[in-house]
This record gives structure tokens, C-alpha cells and sequence, in this order.
DNA sequence: TCTGGGGTCCTAGGACCC
DNA sequence: TCTGGGGTCCTAGGACCC
């Protein structure tokens, strides 16, 4: 029995959300409607394309890209900051109305999901007619259109959702495989990157078709254990089944590029306790513990370094995290300046089994957890901002 | 490159143990 | 030990995605 898979795409999300948000509170410009981007904030560092109009598209803008560089492609660009706030709540209105219709709904990204449809079909009939009717129901009540991809999978669910935008429903059924992927170039294929193309490129590899006709054995000492996997993708084969509860995440992490590079250990320092804190409000929030911190550090020439430490016993307090994380800087850091910290919190539990050690006492541990707890609730209470460490601000 | 942030998964080498 | 092979865990880095 074959599989029929959903996936919905809302349309350069970002950009969209942020039309909508404009335009009800009292703006007369739809900004989907002319050249302009959501961009970061260049002060900060942080200047790059998050989402883009069509039009910006056209001018050659792509995701990623710097501003100056989008600039330049298109000198009357408007630019527009992220409001991510609101992107949440759009993203909850979106996938509870979807769960009107299917309980059975994976979310991918923040704009992004697959429905396993097969098991719903009985109620709604044709999959092709409900997807239309999906999705103009959603641009009249949401404000924000979609891309609708039809399969009997996931990759090609997805694969079809990208073909052409916006607001349009796509099929891609194993049977059509050959037909609809099999003649675009090897970079649209979910899963192949900057780094992969190339290698395939050298072996001839130029188009999906190629890597679904490709010989095992010839690409086995390029591409080892992900060789099958590769040559699966390209003749559409993907057997991954809808998970509607989310699975536990496996780790956090938080990371901050910094307004200038950093030279002295008191400034990386300084930077990491607020990074800090916010891994312990994450992991405190779902009352989970860390056994592994990591700290990367990223240098002005963009070389990432990682550290880490696996700690005996499981930790979710702000004191100790960035205890752990300074030491750590301390043992890699070669003093080349810093563009951005972050530390990463990894294989969590749920529970903490205090192994007693000569050096620290459980009692220390709850005194510890209690005072994060409490500065945890007058946050929440009062806003993130009320209660600073000491230097936290510096 | 004037180049974000938050995730997941994979790989390769070394330590350690039997 | 003039020492082999395999399994597991740990660590750092890399690839990819949105």
C-alpha cells in the first residue's frame, strides 16, 4: 500500500510573516511585492539575507548572502529586521490549524512540516483536491500562502514542494520520479551540499538521473557507508515514516557572534556567561541535565574550534556551566582573536544521579539549583533583562 | 565574504579493554 | 613481550539542513 505524504512549505517565511505583520498594523506596502529581504543586523556582525521577495530573487539575491553584496545586486533593496517572536506565533497558527484536519503531522523546521495524508484520505478524499483546498483555506485565513508537496514519501514530498512558487500544489509519486527529478542538476537533490556536488561533478555525476544510475562500487571509496543512501535519494526511495511527537532534543546549544573580536581571556569570559545562562534556562525550562559541555570558539579568520568535557555527574546550573566552559577556553584558546563563543549542552537525562565525589557536595548542588530557580521565575515574571550577574553587562 | 544561529548525523583517530 | 584483532567509548571536526 503506498504511502501518501504532505509536505507544506510556507513561502519565503520569513519575508511573508513579516509582510503580514506590516500590513495589519496599518502599512499600505505588501513588501512580497517589491525588491526586499529580512536581513541581520550589519552593526552586529550579523549582516545576512534570512529570506527574500521573489522580485529580490530575480535580482540574483540568495539566502545566506551579505547584505552589501545583496545591495549591490539590487541597489533600491529594502531591508527589513526578523521578528522572531511573531515568526513563532505564526508557525503555532499554522501547524494547529493543520492539526484540524491530521493529528499526524511532523514539524520540520519552523516552516515547515510533512502530514501523512494516507491515513486520513478516507475522510477527505483526493489528496490533490484537499491540497488545494489546503492550501487557499490557509492564504485566506492566515494571511501567508504555501507550497503544498504531494508523494509517497517524505524526500519526495519535499522534493515537491520546491518545484515552482508560491502558492502552488505539486505531486512527485514514485512513478514520476523519472519524469519530474531525474533531468534537474545533482545540487537540487535534498541532501546534497556545497561539498558533495563538486565530488560528484569530478566523477561525471551532473544530473539526479546520473546519481540514480551511478555504480555502486565506483562511488563506494568517495562517499563509503552514505554511498547506498545517496544513490536511494536520486531514484527517490526513502522508507523515513512521519513522527508526529516530537522526539527529545539531544542537545542545545547558543552561540554569539560578537560586535568586535575579542582579545583577552576577561572578554571571552565575559561573553560566555551570558551564553551560559542561556543553557541553563533551556535545559532548566524541560528539567533536563547535561553530561557533555562543549565550548566553540570561531576566530577572526572563521576557523571553529570545539572543546569539550564529559562530566561525572550531570549538570543544569548556570555557576557550573560556565565554570566548566572558562576552563575550557583556558585549555585550547591560543590567543587568536575571537569572533564568536557558544557552548553546547549534549547527552542530556532527565535525572540527576549525584555520584558523591570527595571535592563538592550534593548540598552545595541544590543550593546552587535553587538560587537559578528562583532567578528563573522573577525572569519569567518580570522579563529577561531585570536580573544581571554581576559583569554580565560589561 | 563586509560571511547568523540552532539543530542532527557521520567520520576518523586514539584510548582502553579483553 | 620482539605483541594481533576487535569492540566500545571519547573527542574533534565536518556536512547538511532551515
Amino acid at each position: 500500500m503506498d504511502r501518501i505524504i504532505f509536505h507544506i512549505d510556507v513561502n519565503n517565511a520569513f519575508l511573508s510573516w513579516s509582510a503580514k505583520y506590516l500590513l495589519q498594523n496599518g502599512s499600505k506596502l505588501d513588501i512580497r511585492e517589491i525588491p526586499s529581504v529580512i536581513g541581520g543586523d550589519e552593526q552586529r556582525r550579523a549582516g545576512i539575507v534570512l529570506a527574500k521577495s521573489t522580485i529580490a530573487k530575480k535580482f540574483g539575491i540568495v539566502t545566506g548572502e551579505t547584505l552589501y553584496s545583496a545591495r549591490r545586486k539590487c541597489p533600491g533593496l529594502k531591508i527589513y529586521p526578523p521578528m522572531h517572536t511573531f515568526y513563532q506565533e505564526q508557525s503555532n497558527l499554522l501547524f494547529n490549524y493543520l492539526k484540524n484536519y491530521s493529528p499526524d503531522i511532523e514539524t520540520f523546521s519552523i516552516d515547515e512540516c510533512f502530514l501523512d495524508y494516507g491515513k486520513v484520505k478516507k475522510l477527505y478524499g483526493d489528496q490533490l483536491s484537499f491540497a488545494n483546498k489546503l492550501k487557499n483555506e490557509i492564504k485566506e485565513k492566515l494571511g501567508f500562502t504555501v507550497n503544498i508537496g504531494i508523494g509517497n514519501n517524505k524526500l519526495c514530498a519535499k522534493m515537491a514542494s520546491d518545484f515552482s512558487k508560491p502558492n502552488q500544489v505539486h505531486t512527485l509519486y514514485m512513478n514520476e520520479v523519472e519524469e519530474k527529478i531525474w533531468p534537474l542538476p545533482i545540487e537540487e537533490l535534498f541532501g546534497i551540499g556545497r561539498k558533495t556536488s563538486p565530488k560528484l561533478h569530478d566523477l561525471n555525476i551532473n544530473y539526479i538521473r546520473d546519481l540514480a544510475n551511478a555504480d555502486y562500487s565506483a562511488l563506494y571509496p568517495y562517499f563509503k557507508n552514505q554511498t547506498a543512501i545517496l544513490i536511494d535519494k536520486a531514484k527517490g526511495i526513502d522508507n523515513e515514516p512521519v513522527i508526529s511527537e516530537r522526539p527529545e532534543y539531544k542537545g542545545v546549544s547558543n552561540t554569539k557572534t560578537l560586535p568586535k573580536d575579542l582579545t583577552t581571556k576577561e572578554e571571552i569570559f565575559n561573553a560566555l556567561r551570558g551564553v551560559a545562562e542561556n543553557i541553563g534556562i533551556s535545559l532548566r525550562k524541560d528539567n533536563r541535565y547535561a553530561k557533555v559541555i562543549t565550548i566553540i570558539l570561531k576566530d577572526c579568520y572563521f576557523k571553529v574550534y570545539t572543546h569539550q568535557k564529559k562530566l561525572k555527574n550531570a549538570t543544569n546550573l548556570n555557576l557550573e556551566i560556565f565554570n566548566i566552559a572558562k576552563k575550557l577556553v583556558n585549555e585550547i584558546w591560543d590567543e587568536t582573536p575571537i569572533r564568536l563563543v557558544g557552548i553546547r549542552a549534549d547527552n542530556l537525562v532527565n535525572e540527576l544521579n549525584y555520584q558523591v565525589s570527595l571535592f563538592d557536595s550534593f548540598e552545595d548542588v541544590k543550593k546552587l539549583s535553587k538560587l537559578d530557580e528562583t532567578v528563573d521565575k522573577l525572569k519569567d515574571k518580570y522579563g529577561i533583562d531585570i536580573i544581571k550577574t554581576a559583569n554580565s553587562d560589561k
